[in-house]
DNA sequence: AACTCACATCATGCCACAGTAAGCA
DNA sequence: AGTGCTTACTGTGGCATGATGTGAG
């Protein structure tokens, strides 16, 4: 029996929708959705069918069963046979979509159960699939290598891959890539796009922070406002009581300039939280030294130092007996498993400026642009909420006169 | 260099009310 | 221990407002 839905609590839940954190079944899933425009743009997936608690991630054909990236990697582990079990791509969705358009995305699943009438309350009508509303949730291209992925989404151009968020490198993606499993590689190559520190010759895509499959990382709990790059680029840091913490920032601020995702940055500190890792001087990594490579990294500021504190890190995130599926949204797990970070392949002397600048300022705009979304933890509110009439802003009590109406965008006067 | 002013950005409080938690019988 | 009721508290989003930061003169 899987999980019951959290807005109804009686039919079993089928779709996780991240915005919300919440699992629901078809029909509220629709209902909750159709709400209003900005509810309709909540990017929903399939629910694990394993632990019932994650986004499901990949579709396996042989055991017809949606899995999260965690239980995926658990059930299909490299050595054991079922690795070699096909599986396809669980696309997310927007919108309101019919049953039917459901059943384009999700083809696998032949069992598709009805959500009713395929028609949005309020009129607002279905979203066409084709419409780009529907986006592959792990940011993987479609359909390559003769996998039948069920969807193929289409782009135009890079542009619009990147606003998609269509192959940005997420972690799972990486997961899968360097685990040659079945699921299919990219057919776009991201070097293409991708911006990278003298090292022409990796092959890792940039990790994009809009990366759908992290959007609702709550960025809130945990400070993480990147202030020291600057020091980090040279200017010597004095005191020791900041040290630690500056170098962690740092540390996240280097990867933030490289393109990395910044939810690894909020994992990884969150998770080194968890472990008295930034409140405490403790040792930040599984090893003692490690925090003193970030202290003389801070001393002696260059880049192959942050390479040795960040690789420490990436052990931190992944040793002992932590469970994997901790580290589920966390790309800690491929930045380890791609080996050499991209930014510490030896630069030529000469380059060393020009890329430092250029990172600096890639840095600046990405900090510039980051958006520090907050967790809804109760998607029900946020759905009265949202369709909550208010004066100036202000909710009001049902019945008075109104200046904003989220459904109608009216004046009641 | 110090000061003032204008503008931009950020943080906070307010509102109604359903849901939740705590306390009590 | 379990149940039912009451009461107090929480959290949700858009807007207004004050605080703070920044740059020009």
């Amino acid at each position: 029996m899987g999980r019951m839905c959290d807005f109804c609590g009686e039919q079993r839940s089928m779709v996780y929708c991240r915005s919300d954190a919440a699992c629901l079944c078809l029909s509220c899933d629709r209902n909750v959705h159709s709400a209003n425009a900005l509810s309709r743009r909540h990017s929903r997936t399939l629910l694990c069918e394993k632990c019932n608690s994650q986004p499901a991630f990949v579709r396996c054909v042989e055991e017809r069963i949606s899995l999260c990236q965690n239980c995926d990697w658990m059930e299909h582990d490299g050595s054991s046979l079922v690795s070699t079990h096909k599986r396809l791509n669980v696309n997310c969705y927007s919108g309101c979509p019919s049953a039917a358009e459901l059943s384009t995305i999700w083809s696998f699943i032949l069992d598709f159960p009805s959500a009713g009438d395929s028609t949005c309350e309020q009129g607002f009508g279905s979203m066409s699939i084709s419409d780009n509303s529907m986006k592959n949730c792990q940011g993987r291209p479609e359909n390559n290598n003769g996998q039948d992925a069920p969807v193929v989404v289409e782009v135009n151009d890079v542009t619009d891959m990147d606003k998609l968020g269509v192959w940005k490198g997420s972690s799972s993606m990486r997961q899968l890539n360097i685990k040659s499993h079945n699921v299919g590689q990219p057919a776009v190559s991201a070097t293409a796009t991708s911006p990278k520190i003298c090292c022409a010759r990796t092959k890792v895509p940039r990790i994009g922070e809009d990366d759908c499959f992290y959007e609702d990382f709550d960025m809130d709990e945990v400070d993480l406002n990147i202030e020291n790059y600057e020091e980090f680029f040279g200017v010597a840091l004095n005191d020791p009581e900041q040290l630690f913490e500056d170098g962690i920032d740092s540390l996240f601020g280097m990867k933030d300039m490289f393109g990395v995702d910044s939810n690894y940055q909020s994992a990884c500190v969150a998770e080194g939280s968890s472990n008295g890792l930034v409140h405490g001087l403790q040792p930040a990594c599984s090893n003692p030294a490690s925090a003193d490579s970030i202290m003389s990294s801070k001393t002696e500021p260059k880049f192959c130092l942050t390479r040795q504190a960040h690789s420490s890190l990436s052990f931190s995130g992944l040793t002992g007996e932590s469970s994997a599926g901790d580290y589920q949204d966390c790309g800690a797990s491929s930045m380890l498993l791609m080996g050499e970070p991209p930014w510490c392949s030896p630069c030529p002397e000469s380059h060393a400026s020009t890329t430092r600048s250029s990172a600096v300022m890639r840095y600046k705009e990405k900090k510039k642009a980051r958006k520090f979304e907050k967790r809804v933890r109760y998607a029900s509110r946020k759905a009265r909420a949202d369709v909550r009439r208010r004066v100036k802003g202000r909710f009001i009590k049902a019945g008075d006169a109104y200046d904003y109406d989220p459904l109608s965008q009216t004046r009641s006067y």
